[in-house]
DNA sequence: CAGCATTGCGCAATCT
DNA sequence: GAGATTGCGCAATGCT
């Protein structure tokens, strides 16, 4: 899924200008500045009628505060998200793990089952053996996926 | 191989302010000018010595068109991890049917097991009852598991 | 209408 | 040097 074709995002954006003046590494909180895009080139003074934005007293009020609260939830949303991943791809190796205890104890399942049968089906011969001459019928009996060759 | 560890100084905050002027909304938009951060409010004036952008001709020529190849790669990228997350998410599910379907297997074979046990045990008592208590060996094989206590 | 959470997107710094 | 990743902020939208 690709899209090579990226056409224009619709429906988006007031002009609004926004200058983020990030501060340096000290712990300084950053003081955005919001600049209402000056009219330069020909640009229009005042907004007709439609924007969101509105471009009040909103630019720098409540406004930084709301975006500062978005920040955060944006990162904390972030955060969660990839912990998800994380938790989900270990989640994928526990599984694998468990998987293959689970075929080793089919496996080990197996091999006593087919151990036993044979035992069994010795047991059968030395009877018929014994008192009835009659074995055809045991050793063509039904089941038989005991692969073992070993024949006394 | 996506290893944590990467150092984090991201030290983005050079001072420089990108000014994003997209006004779509009449599907036009303007050149994203570069403002040289005026000094308002007491922040350096224009330490004309470092700029990474030093916003020179590349406002707006080769400049542009890096920043589209970028956002396609980021888009890319985004694309594919969000498929990956899926995948993984998939693998969850389709490993734990698998866990499902095993257990139940070993359990089927448990059965089974259990059942033989059974059956080779009466037959041991009953031979050894009649004719020869050479049966000993047999039942104590190796494996335990067998915790029936049933005794006829 | 408020308020956080999600999501798409662009920018810039890094990594490969 | 070009694409791939990643952190981050903005804005639209979803959800309560």
């Amino acid at each position: 899924m690709s899209k090579p074709s990226q056409q224009r995002p619709n429906t988006d954006q007031n002009g609004v200008s926004v200058i983020q003046t990030q501060a340096h590494s000290s712990g300084l909180q950053q003081v955005p500045q919001l600049v209402p895009i000056s009219p330069s080139g020909g640009g229009k003074a005042t907004p007709p009628s439609k924007m969101k934005k509105t471009s009040t007293e909103k630019d720098s009020d409540e406004y930084r505060q709301r975006r500062e609260r978005n920040n955060l939830a944006v990162k904390k949303s972030r955060m969660r998200s990839k912990q998800k991943a994380q938790d989900t791809q270990q989640r994928v190796n526990e599984l694998k793990e468990e998987n293959e205890r689970l075929e080793a104890k089919i496996k080990l399942l197996s091999k006593e089952l087919s151990v036993l049968k044979d035992l069994f089906l010795e047991h059968a011969h030395n009877l018929a053996d014994n008192v009835q001459p009659q074995v055809t019928e045991a050793s063509n009996n039904n089941n038989n996926n005991n692969n073992n060759s070993k024949h006394p």
